[in-house]
DNA sequence: TCTTGACTCTCCCCTTTGGGCAGGGCTTAA
DNA sequence: TTAAGCCCTGCCCAAAGGGGAGAGTCAAGA
């Protein structure tokens, strides 16, 4: 068992409460090296030191943080460290407040209720829509600074050609946008008259949901969506093309947005 | 788009804020068919009624539900599905329960406090003791039933022997034991002296540390291991084989155990 | 009717964090 | 010396898709 009093991999194993395949990938990793290793056998042998190290690694695994992450925790500083811990604790808090919002409609529509009843859907019929637009692929974490940078450099662009703004800036959700997906969204700045370098939204209907306040928010924003595809379908319909997010209002405490669906017979 | 009403794979995925890649996968999973597959050119179609479906297969991934669960939630009865939905969201919440013991404890650590200096190990030497034991392989959701059975068993073992029972029953974990790792454990009967059938641990030296209350629930309980390792490798010791857990008493309310690690100079 | 561009198909490889096993070498105690 | 127990590397596997290649399909304009 021992050899200098090191540990052998299963030794350490136990010590550690890691696993030996565990361990044997730290090492490949190169984020638990052995302290020692047989240059003719290739045994790993580990030093008590080690341990601390280890039980960290083990205790962050233990809430699901990656070890490329882990990887960046055991080389920074301590206030990096903890500032990366923290920040993964804050991430996993928040996908549970995701999960707070859907178990309810889950289990509501489980049972065969509907809360998409609860969204009153208004119909719209629009004429062809001259548009200033900037479209990009961006992830989840990219779309605030994305959104607000666009509507901004659009305003500025409508001025300069001497453009009338018509109505609210809006967003086509032309793929979804979340950690792994990325779009592309484009933004809009509706116009009344075409200018050039403008582009035209096709004349149609649109099924539009207002919502306001905390329903704003993801993911409470989705049941909206889903209130709106349900609506079109049920009645018949078929949606025609991507969903668009007006943006009316968007200080914190008096958010105001539509989620607006074209469709057609 | 439209084949009778049908939508094609990317208006689905549009309309129902899934990516393709994830239809084709349920497809073929079979879990969310596509209402018409075109004979000769594979081209999958999809009916409008299949979006609620969709919406809930989405839903409950986002929950982080294995799609092997999802299925079952699919094919059972309402209330099952709403049964196992719930019971899903109850293994979030523990996970999550388990988190927030676990990053005050890292996060201190980080910071290089030692929370492991709030236990107060013991020193025990002992004699050669001979036991009762059952071993085997068993993972968490079988754990609590094996203790409970062996215990009862060995007990009424040690009573048709004729043996007299020298302290409380504790198990030797030889492997760790969670949901992917099933020991293996060892459930112990200490006796006074040998008989037929029964074992006998070594003497040696044990490093103690005594819990009570809720000291003793996972994961809380592992602090307890990580002391006592701590203590070991910090005086200059190597651990000398597996861990002890031994039930002085496990009525709810007033749980009291001591974990006890065998080391040697 | 033909062409072109967008759409879709299948097939294969890649990710992450290990688990499991095979074939072979190492160590140690009897 | 031999057998048992450790340990090594290397390979395949899981889940839930993402990415891309190469080939076939669809629909709209010329």
């Amino acid at each position: 068992m021992n050899r200098n009093h090191h540990f052998t991999i299963s030794a350490f194993a136990e010590a550690s409460l890691l696993s030996i395949k565990a361990l044997r990938l730290y090492d490949e990793l190169g984020i638990l090296p052995p302290a020692l290793i047989d240059p003719d056998s290739g045994y790993r042998y580990y030093h008590p030191d080690q341990l601390g190290r280890a039980r960290l690694i083990r205790q962050l695994r233990q809430l699901e943080m990656p070890l490329a992450i882990i990887r960046g925790v055991l080389e920074g500083s301590p206030a990096e460290a903890v500032a990366q811990v923290q920040a993964h604790w804050a991430s996993l808090q928040q996908q549970m407040q995701v999960a707070r919002v859907l178990v309810p409609d889950v289990i509501a529509s489980l049972k065969g209720e509907n809360p998409m009843s609860a969204f009153h859907i208004e119909i719209k019929t629009t004429a062809a829509q001259p548009v200033l637009s900037r479209t990009k692929h961006v992830y989840v974490d990219g779309l605030d600074s994305f959104i607000q940078n666009s509507v901004t450099e659009l305003k500025a662009l409508a001025v300069q050609q001497h453009a009338v703004v018509s109505g609210s800036p809006f967003g086509i959700f032309h793929g979804q946008i979340n950690d792994e997906s990325n779009g592309p969204l484009q933004v809009c700045l509706p116009l009344q008259a075409a200018v050039p370098g403008s582009d035209e939204l096709p004349a149609g209907k649109l099924a539009c949901v207002t919502v306001k306040g905390s329903e704003c928010d993801f993911p409470n924003i989705l049941k909206a969506y889903d209130a709106v595809a349900d609506w079109i379908t049920r009645h018949g319909y078929q949606m025609a093309g991507s969903p668009r997010e007006v943006w009316h209002a968007m200080e914190r405490g008096s958010e105001h947005m539509s989620i607006e669906w074209p469709f057609n017979d």
